[in-house]
DNA sequence: TGTACATCAGTGAACGCGCGTTCACTGATGTAC
DNA sequence: TGTACATCAGTGAACGCGCGTTCACTGATGTAC
Protein backbone atom coordinates (compact mmCIF):
# COMPACT_ATOMS: atom_id res chain seq x y z
CA UNK A 1 0.00 0.00 0.00
CA UNK A 2 1.67 3.53 -1.06
CA UNK A 3 -0.36 6.78 -1.29
CA UNK A 4 0.56 10.08 -2.16
CA UNK A 5 1.14 11.17 1.35
CA UNK A 6 4.08 8.40 1.94
CA UNK A 7 5.74 9.97 -1.19
CA UNK A 8 6.40 13.14 0.96
CA UNK A 9 10.66 13.60 1.59
CA UNK A 10 12.04 15.32 4.19
CA UNK A 11 12.52 18.20 2.21
CA UNK A 12 8.97 18.51 1.88
CA UNK A 13 7.21 21.71 3.64
CA UNK A 14 4.20 20.59 4.90
CA UNK A 15 1.54 22.53 4.85
CA UNK A 16 -0.03 22.76 8.58
CA UNK A 17 -3.82 21.12 8.04
CA UNK A 18 -6.36 23.59 9.26
CA UNK A 19 -8.90 22.92 11.88
CA UNK A 20 -11.47 22.42 9.48
CA UNK A 21 -9.19 19.52 7.34
CA UNK A 22 -7.97 17.88 10.39
CA UNK A 23 -11.60 17.64 11.67
CA UNK A 24 -12.95 15.62 8.53
CA UNK A 25 -9.82 13.66 8.39
CA UNK A 26 -10.95 12.13 11.85
CA UNK A 27 -14.57 11.60 10.82
CA UNK A 28 -13.03 9.48 8.02
CA UNK A 29 -11.11 7.35 10.79
CA UNK A 30 -14.56 6.89 12.02
CA UNK A 31 -15.79 5.56 9.41
CA UNK A 32 -12.83 3.63 8.41
CA UNK A 33 -12.95 2.18 11.88
CA UNK A 34 -16.26 0.92 12.03
CA UNK A 35 -16.03 -0.34 8.26
CA UNK A 36 -13.27 -2.12 9.19
CA UNK A 37 -15.00 -3.67 12.65
CA UNK A 38 -17.81 -4.72 10.83
CA UNK A 39 -15.75 -7.16 8.33
CA UNK A 40 -16.62 -10.19 11.06
CA UNK A 41 -19.64 -8.60 12.79
CA UNK A 42 -22.86 -7.36 12.43
CA UNK A 43 -23.42 -3.64 12.53
CA UNK A 44 -25.82 -4.02 15.56
CA UNK A 45 -23.00 -4.84 17.62
CA UNK A 46 -20.48 -2.01 17.33
CA UNK A 47 -20.34 0.07 20.28
CA UNK A 48 -19.73 4.03 20.00
CA UNK A 49 -16.87 3.61 22.65
CA UNK A 50 -15.09 0.61 20.54
CA UNK A 51 -15.27 2.73 16.95
CA UNK A 52 -14.06 5.60 18.87
CA UNK A 53 -11.30 4.44 20.23
CA UNK A 54 -10.36 2.48 16.88
CA UNK A 55 -10.25 5.92 15.45
CA UNK A 56 -7.63 7.13 17.82
CA UNK A 57 -10.02 9.63 19.76
CA UNK A 58 -12.13 9.62 23.65
CA UNK A 59 -15.50 8.36 23.58
CA UNK A 60 -16.72 11.79 23.89
CA UNK A 61 -15.52 13.31 20.78
CA UNK A 62 -17.58 11.09 18.96
CA UNK A 63 -20.40 13.32 19.37
CA UNK A 64 -18.54 16.16 17.43
CA UNK A 65 -18.93 14.04 13.96
CA UNK A 66 -21.95 12.04 14.20
CA UNK A 67 -25.11 12.28 16.51
CA UNK A 68 -25.47 8.33 17.01
CA UNK A 69 -23.96 5.31 15.85
CA UNK A 70 -27.00 5.31 13.58
CA UNK A 71 -25.96 7.98 11.90
CA UNK A 72 -22.84 7.32 11.11
CA UNK A 73 -24.27 3.82 9.66
CA UNK A 74 -26.16 5.61 7.00
CA UNK A 75 -23.24 7.51 5.79
CA UNK A 76 -21.34 4.26 5.54
CA UNK A 77 -24.58 3.01 3.51
CA UNK A 78 -24.39 6.68 1.25
CA UNK A 79 -20.39 5.11 0.75
CA UNK A 80 -20.57 1.53 -0.10
CA UNK A 81 -23.42 2.15 -2.50
CA UNK A 82 -21.21 5.31 -4.48
CA UNK A 83 -19.31 2.18 -4.68
CA UNK A 84 -22.41 -0.01 -6.37
CA UNK A 85 -23.06 2.73 -8.37
CA UNK A 86 -19.52 2.93 -9.54
CA UNK A 87 -19.58 -0.40 -10.85
CA UNK A 88 -22.95 -0.05 -12.73
CA UNK A 89 -21.29 3.05 -14.74
CA UNK A 90 -18.27 1.01 -15.14
CA UNK A 91 -20.31 -2.01 -16.93
CA UNK A 92 -22.93 0.34 -18.97
CA UNK A 93 -19.63 1.75 -20.38
CA UNK A 94 -19.14 -1.07 -22.61
CA UNK A 95 -21.44 -2.06 -24.50
CA UNK A 96 -21.48 -5.61 -26.55
CA UNK A 97 -23.50 -8.39 -27.61
CA UNK A 98 -25.81 -10.11 -24.90
CA UNK A 99 -23.46 -12.50 -24.86
CA UNK A 100 -20.46 -10.88 -24.46
CA UNK A 101 -22.57 -8.85 -22.02
CA UNK A 102 -23.21 -11.33 -19.68
CA UNK A 103 -19.29 -12.64 -19.92
CA UNK A 104 -18.33 -8.96 -19.38
CA UNK A 105 -20.39 -7.70 -16.59
CA UNK A 106 -20.01 -10.78 -14.18
CA UNK A 107 -15.94 -9.75 -14.82
CA UNK A 108 -16.78 -6.38 -13.86
CA UNK A 109 -18.68 -7.36 -10.71
CA UNK A 110 -15.96 -9.40 -9.77
CA UNK A 111 -13.33 -6.66 -9.92
CA UNK A 112 -15.31 -4.79 -7.53
CA UNK A 113 -16.49 -6.63 -4.87
CA UNK A 114 -12.83 -7.83 -4.90
CA UNK A 115 -11.50 -4.17 -4.80
CA UNK A 116 -14.21 -2.77 -2.14
CA UNK A 117 -14.86 -6.41 -0.40
CA UNK A 118 -15.62 -3.73 3.14
CA UNK A 119 -18.26 -2.50 0.97
CA UNK A 120 -20.07 -4.97 -0.36
CA UNK A 121 -19.96 -6.81 2.88
CA UNK A 122 -21.46 -4.38 4.60
CA UNK A 123 -24.25 -3.73 2.26
CA UNK A 124 -25.17 -7.39 1.81
CA UNK A 125 -25.01 -8.26 5.77
CA UNK A 126 -26.87 -5.25 6.49
CA UNK A 127 -29.38 -5.28 4.12
CA UNK A 128 -32.09 -7.64 6.26
CA UNK A 129 -30.68 -7.11 9.58
CA UNK A 130 -33.86 -5.43 10.72
CA UNK A 131 -36.40 -2.69 11.27
CA UNK A 132 -33.39 -0.09 11.79
CA UNK A 133 -32.24 3.23 9.72
CA UNK A 134 -29.52 1.39 8.20
CA UNK A 135 -31.19 -1.57 7.34
CA UNK A 136 -33.96 0.65 5.29
CA UNK A 137 -31.68 3.03 3.88
CA UNK A 138 -30.09 -0.12 2.27
CA UNK A 139 -32.97 -0.96 1.42
CA UNK A 140 -34.04 2.62 -0.62
CA UNK A 141 -30.93 2.87 -2.54
CA UNK A 142 -31.04 -0.99 -3.91
CA UNK A 143 -34.62 -0.19 -5.09
CA UNK A 144 -33.04 2.92 -7.01
CA UNK A 145 -30.44 1.03 -8.14
CA UNK A 146 -32.69 -1.73 -9.54
CA UNK A 147 -34.83 1.08 -11.42
CA UNK A 148 -31.75 2.54 -13.00
CA UNK A 149 -31.11 -0.93 -14.43
CA UNK A 150 -34.48 -1.95 -15.62
CA UNK A 151 -33.93 1.89 -17.58
CA UNK A 152 -30.76 0.44 -18.82
CA UNK A 153 -32.44 -2.65 -20.18
CA UNK A 154 -35.25 -0.78 -22.29
CA UNK A 155 -32.43 -0.46 -24.60
CA UNK A 156 -31.70 -3.62 -25.69
CA UNK A 157 -33.53 -5.07 -28.58
CA UNK A 158 -35.20 -8.14 -27.48
CA UNK A 159 -36.60 -5.76 -23.98
CA UNK A 160 -37.79 -2.51 -26.19
CA UNK A 161 -41.44 -3.94 -26.62
CA UNK A 162 -41.17 -5.10 -22.79
CA UNK A 163 -44.02 -3.13 -20.25
CA UNK A 164 -42.55 -0.93 -17.67
CA UNK A 165 -43.65 -3.90 -15.23
CA UNK A 166 -41.99 -6.68 -16.77
CA UNK A 167 -38.91 -4.45 -16.84
CA UNK A 168 -38.95 -4.05 -12.99
CA UNK A 169 -39.41 -7.51 -12.54
CA UNK A 170 -35.95 -8.37 -14.50
CA UNK A 171 -34.35 -6.11 -13.31
CA UNK A 172 -35.20 -7.11 -9.69
CA UNK A 173 -34.40 -10.65 -10.90
CA UNK A 174 -31.21 -9.69 -12.04
CA UNK A 175 -30.20 -7.82 -9.08
CA UNK A 176 -30.88 -10.64 -6.54
CA UNK A 177 -28.97 -12.95 -8.20
CA UNK A 178 -26.06 -10.16 -8.22
CA UNK A 179 -26.32 -9.96 -5.09
CA UNK A 180 -26.56 -13.60 -4.60
CA UNK A 181 -22.99 -13.84 -6.26
CA UNK A 182 -21.36 -11.03 -4.09
CA UNK A 183 -22.28 -13.21 -0.94
CA UNK A 184 -21.08 -16.24 -2.66
CA UNK A 185 -17.56 -13.93 -3.50
CA UNK A 186 -16.87 -12.69 -0.02
CA UNK A 187 -17.82 -16.07 1.67
CA UNK A 188 -15.61 -18.03 -1.00
CA UNK A 189 -12.25 -19.52 0.04
CA UNK A 190 -9.13 -19.02 -2.10
CA UNK A 191 -9.15 -20.27 -5.52
CA UNK A 192 -12.96 -20.28 -5.91
CA UNK A 193 -13.67 -17.10 -7.76
CA UNK A 194 -13.43 -18.60 -11.30
CA UNK A 195 -16.27 -21.25 -10.22
CA UNK A 196 -18.75 -18.89 -8.75
CA UNK A 197 -18.07 -16.86 -11.53
CA UNK A 198 -19.03 -19.07 -14.12
CA UNK A 199 -22.24 -20.27 -11.84
CA UNK A 200 -23.08 -16.47 -12.36
CA UNK A 201 -22.72 -16.77 -15.69
CA UNK A 202 -24.69 -19.71 -15.99
CA UNK A 203 -27.96 -17.89 -14.06
CA UNK A 204 -27.76 -14.55 -16.13
CA UNK A 205 -27.74 -16.75 -19.50
CA UNK A 206 -30.39 -19.02 -18.28
CA UNK A 207 -32.69 -15.96 -17.69
CA UNK A 208 -31.60 -14.14 -20.69
CA UNK A 209 -32.76 -17.67 -22.82
CA UNK A 210 -36.26 -16.93 -21.24
CA UNK A 211 -36.40 -13.25 -22.54
CA UNK A 212 -37.21 -13.74 -26.26
CA UNK A 213 -40.47 -16.02 -25.47
CA UNK A 214 -41.33 -14.20 -22.64
CA UNK A 215 -45.55 -13.15 -22.95
CA UNK A 216 -46.67 -10.67 -20.47
CA UNK A 217 -50.04 -12.16 -18.67
CA UNK B 1 -56.66 -18.05 20.05
CA UNK B 2 -57.58 -21.33 21.83
CA UNK B 3 -56.11 -24.54 21.69
CA UNK B 4 -56.85 -28.34 23.74
CA UNK B 5 -55.33 -26.50 26.73
CA UNK B 6 -57.87 -24.22 27.23
CA UNK B 7 -60.54 -26.39 26.34
CA UNK B 8 -60.24 -28.11 29.62
CA UNK B 9 -62.95 -27.98 32.27
CA UNK B 10 -62.92 -27.72 35.61
CA UNK B 11 -64.34 -31.53 35.93
CA UNK B 12 -60.98 -32.24 34.24
CA UNK B 13 -58.60 -33.87 36.67
CA UNK B 14 -55.31 -32.35 35.20
CA UNK B 15 -52.51 -34.52 35.81
CA UNK B 16 -49.55 -33.25 37.33
CA UNK B 17 -46.53 -32.41 35.34
CA UNK B 18 -43.81 -34.10 35.58
CA UNK B 19 -40.38 -32.24 36.76
CA UNK B 20 -38.94 -33.96 32.68
CA UNK B 21 -42.03 -32.43 31.33
CA UNK B 22 -42.00 -28.82 33.17
CA UNK B 23 -38.32 -28.54 32.03
CA UNK B 24 -39.17 -29.34 28.74
CA UNK B 25 -42.18 -26.59 29.03
CA UNK B 26 -39.29 -23.77 30.28
CA UNK B 27 -37.29 -24.51 27.79
CA UNK B 28 -39.57 -24.10 24.91
CA UNK B 29 -40.48 -20.73 26.69
CA UNK B 30 -37.30 -19.57 26.48
CA UNK B 31 -36.79 -20.66 22.30
CA UNK B 32 -40.50 -19.25 22.11
CA UNK B 33 -39.66 -15.86 24.01
CA UNK B 34 -36.16 -15.56 22.03
CA UNK B 35 -38.54 -15.77 18.41
CA UNK B 36 -40.60 -13.07 19.65
CA UNK B 37 -38.43 -10.81 20.70
CA UNK B 38 -36.56 -11.32 17.13
CA UNK B 39 -39.88 -10.09 15.36
CA UNK B 40 -37.82 -6.55 15.26
CA UNK B 41 -34.40 -7.05 16.08
CA UNK B 42 -31.51 -9.12 15.11
CA UNK B 43 -30.29 -12.21 17.09
CA UNK B 44 -26.92 -10.78 18.14
CA UNK B 45 -28.87 -7.46 19.84
CA UNK B 46 -30.73 -10.17 22.34
CA UNK B 47 -29.08 -11.00 25.80
CA UNK B 48 -29.58 -13.94 27.88
CA UNK B 49 -31.36 -11.66 30.54
CA UNK B 50 -34.15 -10.34 28.58
CA UNK B 51 -35.03 -13.75 27.11
CA UNK B 52 -34.72 -15.31 30.69
CA UNK B 53 -36.95 -12.32 31.97
CA UNK B 54 -39.51 -12.92 29.16
CA UNK B 55 -39.68 -16.35 29.41
CA UNK B 56 -40.34 -16.01 32.84
CA UNK B 57 -37.23 -17.81 34.62
CA UNK B 58 -34.16 -15.74 36.45
CA UNK B 59 -31.43 -15.29 34.42
CA UNK B 60 -29.03 -18.01 36.28
CA UNK B 61 -31.63 -20.54 35.78
CA UNK B 62 -30.92 -20.19 31.63
CA UNK B 63 -28.50 -22.12 31.81
CA UNK B 64 -30.36 -25.41 32.97
CA UNK B 65 -31.25 -25.19 29.10
CA UNK B 66 -28.83 -24.22 27.29
CA UNK B 67 -24.77 -23.18 28.05
CA UNK B 68 -25.28 -19.93 25.71
CA UNK B 69 -27.52 -17.69 23.93
CA UNK B 70 -25.39 -19.24 20.83
CA UNK B 71 -26.66 -22.75 21.52
CA UNK B 72 -30.60 -21.61 21.82
CA UNK B 73 -30.09 -19.61 18.49
CA UNK B 74 -28.72 -23.13 16.52
CA UNK B 75 -32.04 -25.21 18.00
CA UNK B 76 -34.57 -22.02 16.82
CA UNK B 77 -32.65 -22.77 13.76
CA UNK B 78 -33.69 -26.46 13.57
CA UNK B 79 -37.34 -25.47 14.62
CA UNK B 80 -37.23 -22.26 11.71
CA UNK B 81 -36.06 -24.77 8.41
CA UNK B 82 -38.41 -27.97 9.88
CA UNK B 83 -41.19 -25.42 8.78
CA UNK B 84 -39.29 -24.83 5.84
CA UNK B 85 -38.68 -28.88 5.00
CA UNK B 86 -42.71 -29.12 5.57
CA UNK B 87 -43.19 -26.50 2.84
CA UNK B 88 -41.09 -28.27 0.29
CA UNK B 89 -42.75 -31.40 1.01
CA UNK B 90 -46.29 -30.12 0.71
CA UNK B 91 -45.49 -28.21 -2.56
CA UNK B 92 -44.05 -31.74 -3.82
CA UNK B 93 -47.49 -33.73 -2.54
CA UNK B 94 -49.28 -31.84 -5.43
CA UNK B 95 -47.95 -32.68 -9.12
CA UNK B 96 -48.85 -31.11 -11.69
CA UNK B 97 -48.11 -29.67 -15.23
CA UNK B 98 -45.29 -26.59 -15.16
CA UNK B 99 -47.43 -23.96 -15.16
CA UNK B 100 -49.82 -25.11 -12.52
CA UNK B 101 -47.18 -25.96 -10.24
CA UNK B 102 -45.16 -22.66 -10.41
CA UNK B 103 -48.99 -20.80 -9.57
CA UNK B 104 -49.41 -23.56 -6.91
CA UNK B 105 -46.20 -23.68 -5.11
CA UNK B 106 -46.13 -19.58 -4.94
CA UNK B 107 -49.40 -20.43 -3.10
CA UNK B 108 -47.87 -22.85 -1.12
CA UNK B 109 -45.18 -20.30 -0.47
CA UNK B 110 -47.44 -17.61 0.52
CA UNK B 111 -49.84 -19.86 2.89
CA UNK B 112 -46.22 -21.27 4.87
CA UNK B 113 -44.96 -17.91 5.12
CA UNK B 114 -47.96 -16.51 6.62
CA UNK B 115 -48.41 -19.08 9.00
CA UNK B 116 -44.73 -19.27 10.17
CA UNK B 117 -44.01 -15.50 9.92
CA UNK B 118 -41.34 -15.51 13.04
CA UNK B 119 -39.13 -18.52 11.60
CA UNK B 120 -38.64 -17.16 8.16
CA UNK B 121 -38.15 -14.04 9.40
CA UNK B 122 -35.96 -15.56 11.73
CA UNK B 123 -33.98 -17.10 8.87
CA UNK B 124 -34.01 -14.51 6.13
CA UNK B 125 -32.77 -12.28 8.71
CA UNK B 126 -30.13 -14.13 10.50
CA UNK B 127 -28.47 -15.97 6.97
CA UNK B 128 -26.41 -12.86 5.76
CA UNK B 129 -25.94 -11.62 9.59
CA UNK B 130 -22.01 -12.72 9.90
CA UNK B 131 -19.48 -15.17 10.93
CA UNK B 132 -21.50 -16.68 14.33
CA UNK B 133 -22.51 -20.06 14.68
CA UNK B 134 -26.31 -19.21 13.67
CA UNK B 135 -25.37 -17.63 10.49
CA UNK B 136 -23.35 -20.99 9.41
CA UNK B 137 -25.90 -23.41 10.51
CA UNK B 138 -28.62 -21.74 8.52
CA UNK B 139 -26.44 -21.16 5.66
CA UNK B 140 -25.96 -25.21 5.83
CA UNK B 141 -29.44 -25.99 5.85
CA UNK B 142 -29.99 -24.11 2.93
CA UNK B 143 -27.44 -25.68 1.01
CA UNK B 144 -28.68 -28.96 2.27
CA UNK B 145 -32.75 -27.60 0.60
CA UNK B 146 -31.40 -26.33 -2.55
CA UNK B 147 -29.67 -29.95 -3.06
CA UNK B 148 -33.10 -31.23 -1.84
CA UNK B 149 -34.83 -29.77 -3.98
CA UNK B 150 -31.88 -30.31 -7.36
CA UNK B 151 -32.98 -34.12 -6.60
CA UNK B 152 -36.57 -33.60 -6.85
CA UNK B 153 -35.99 -31.29 -10.45
CA UNK B 154 -34.51 -33.95 -11.84
CA UNK B 155 -37.42 -35.97 -12.11
CA UNK B 156 -39.25 -33.56 -14.49
CA UNK B 157 -39.27 -34.03 -18.31
CA UNK B 158 -36.82 -31.46 -19.46
CA UNK B 159 -34.38 -31.70 -16.83
CA UNK B 160 -33.96 -35.77 -17.19
CA UNK B 161 -31.14 -34.85 -19.00
CA UNK B 162 -29.46 -32.21 -17.50
CA UNK B 163 -25.80 -32.61 -15.41
CA UNK B 164 -26.01 -32.87 -11.83
CA UNK B 165 -24.12 -29.06 -11.47
CA UNK B 166 -26.32 -27.75 -13.96
CA UNK B 167 -29.25 -29.04 -11.58
CA UNK B 168 -27.82 -27.43 -9.12
CA UNK B 169 -27.55 -24.55 -10.34
CA UNK B 170 -30.97 -24.04 -11.52
CA UNK B 171 -31.93 -25.48 -7.78
CA UNK B 172 -30.01 -22.41 -6.13
CA UNK B 173 -31.24 -20.03 -8.31
CA UNK B 174 -35.42 -21.20 -7.60
CA UNK B 175 -34.12 -20.91 -3.83
CA UNK B 176 -32.61 -17.46 -4.29
CA UNK B 177 -36.36 -15.98 -5.73
CA UNK B 178 -37.80 -18.17 -3.28
CA UNK B 179 -35.90 -16.25 -0.40
CA UNK B 180 -36.27 -13.06 -2.01
CA UNK B 181 -39.97 -13.56 -2.02
CA UNK B 182 -39.95 -14.45 1.58
CA UNK B 183 -38.50 -11.15 2.61
CA UNK B 184 -41.32 -9.04 0.28
CA UNK B 185 -43.75 -11.32 1.72
CA UNK B 186 -42.39 -10.31 5.60
CA UNK B 187 -42.35 -6.74 4.56
CA UNK B 188 -45.69 -6.46 2.88
CA UNK B 189 -48.00 -3.56 4.11
CA UNK B 190 -51.24 -5.27 3.95
CA UNK B 191 -52.82 -6.17 0.84
CA UNK B 192 -49.77 -6.44 -1.11
CA UNK B 193 -49.53 -9.99 -1.19
CA UNK B 194 -51.36 -10.87 -4.23
CA UNK B 195 -48.88 -8.44 -6.10
CA UNK B 196 -46.13 -10.17 -4.52
CA UNK B 197 -47.14 -13.76 -5.52
CA UNK B 198 -47.55 -12.36 -9.09
CA UNK B 199 -44.40 -11.19 -9.25
CA UNK B 200 -42.65 -14.31 -7.85
CA UNK B 201 -45.01 -16.26 -10.16
CA UNK B 202 -43.39 -14.26 -13.21
CA UNK B 203 -39.70 -14.56 -12.18
CA UNK B 204 -40.00 -18.38 -11.94
CA UNK B 205 -42.07 -18.87 -15.36
CA UNK B 206 -39.57 -16.63 -16.97
CA UNK B 207 -36.49 -19.00 -15.94
CA UNK B 208 -38.58 -21.65 -16.93
CA UNK B 209 -38.85 -20.05 -20.16
CA UNK B 210 -35.29 -20.77 -20.50
CA UNK B 211 -34.77 -24.36 -19.62
CA UNK B 212 -35.82 -25.69 -23.09
CA UNK B 213 -33.36 -24.02 -24.54
CA UNK B 214 -30.35 -24.33 -22.05
CA UNK B 215 -27.10 -25.47 -23.64
CA UNK B 216 -24.99 -26.58 -21.04
CA UNK B 217 -21.00 -25.06 -21.62
C1' DT C 1 2.75 42.66 12.49
C1' DG C 2 0.90 42.15 17.23
C1' DT C 3 -2.73 41.62 20.52
C1' DA C 4 -7.08 40.22 22.46
C1' DC C 5 -10.84 37.34 22.05
C1' DA C 6 -13.85 33.53 19.97
C1' DT C 7 -14.26 29.04 18.31
C1' DC C 8 -14.37 24.27 18.85
C1' DA C 9 -12.11 19.31 18.36
C1' DG C 10 -10.74 16.61 21.65
C1' DT C 11 -10.18 15.42 26.99
C1' DG C 12 -11.24 13.01 31.31
C1' DA C 13 -14.12 12.27 35.31
C1' DA C 14 -18.42 10.70 36.53
C1' DC C 15 -23.20 8.71 36.33
C1' DG C 16 -26.42 4.92 36.34
C1' DC C 17 -27.52 0.69 33.79
C1' DG C 18 -27.81 -3.92 31.87
C1' DC C 19 -24.73 -7.37 30.81
C1' DG C 20 -22.81 -12.62 31.49
C1' DT C 21 -21.42 -15.51 34.92
C1' DT C 22 -20.27 -17.53 39.85
C1' DC C 23 -22.11 -19.33 43.81
C1' DA C 24 -24.54 -21.23 47.72
C1' DC C 25 -29.34 -21.93 48.42
C1' DT C 26 -34.35 -23.86 48.43
C1' DG C 27 -37.94 -26.80 48.05
C1' DA C 28 -40.71 -29.66 45.12
C1' DT C 29 -40.29 -34.05 42.62
C1' DG C 30 -38.43 -38.61 42.17
C1' DT C 31 -36.45 -42.99 43.95
C1' DA C 32 -35.01 -46.81 47.02
C1' DC C 33 -36.26 -49.54 50.64
C1' DT D 1 -48.01 -47.15 52.50
C1' DG D 2 -44.40 -44.52 54.86
C1' DT D 3 -39.79 -42.85 55.47
C1' DA D 4 -35.23 -41.24 54.30
C1' DC D 5 -32.40 -39.55 50.90
C1' DA D 6 -31.07 -37.86 46.07
C1' DT D 7 -31.96 -35.02 42.29
C1' DC D 8 -32.24 -30.76 40.12
C1' DA D 9 -35.11 -26.57 38.10
C1' DG D 10 -35.32 -22.39 39.67
C1' DT D 11 -33.72 -18.49 43.17
C1' DG D 12 -31.27 -14.31 44.62
C1' DA D 13 -27.08 -11.95 45.92
C1' DA D 14 -22.93 -10.55 44.16
C1' DC D 15 -18.98 -9.60 40.92
C1' DG D 16 -16.58 -6.85 37.54
C1' DC D 17 -17.24 -4.82 32.93
C1' DG D 18 -18.40 -2.01 28.96
C1' DC D 19 -22.04 0.73 27.66
C1' DG D 20 -24.15 5.72 26.18
C1' DT D 21 -24.33 10.13 27.75
C1' DT D 22 -23.52 14.59 30.77
C1' DC D 23 -20.45 17.97 31.96
C1' DA D 24 -16.83 21.30 32.75
C1' DC D 25 -12.32 21.64 30.86
C1' DT D 26 -8.11 22.62 27.73
C1' DG D 27 -5.40 24.43 24.36
C1' DA D 28 -4.55 24.93 19.52
C1' DT D 29 -6.56 27.32 15.55
C1' DG D 30 -9.02 31.14 13.60
C1' DT D 31 -10.61 36.02 13.44
C1' DA D 32 -11.12 41.06 14.24
C1' DC D 33 -8.84 45.10 14.89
Amino acid sequence: MSNPEDARTLTDVTEPLSRQERKQRTRQALLDAALELLADRPFASLSLREVAKAAGIVPTAFYRHFASMDELGIVLVEEATRTLRGMIRLARADPASSKRMVNASVRTLHDQVRKHEDHFRFLTRERYSGTGPVARTIEVELRMFAGDLAIDLARFDPLRTWSTDDLHMLADLIVTVMLATIVELLEARPGQDQEIMSLAEKRLRLILLGVPQWKSH
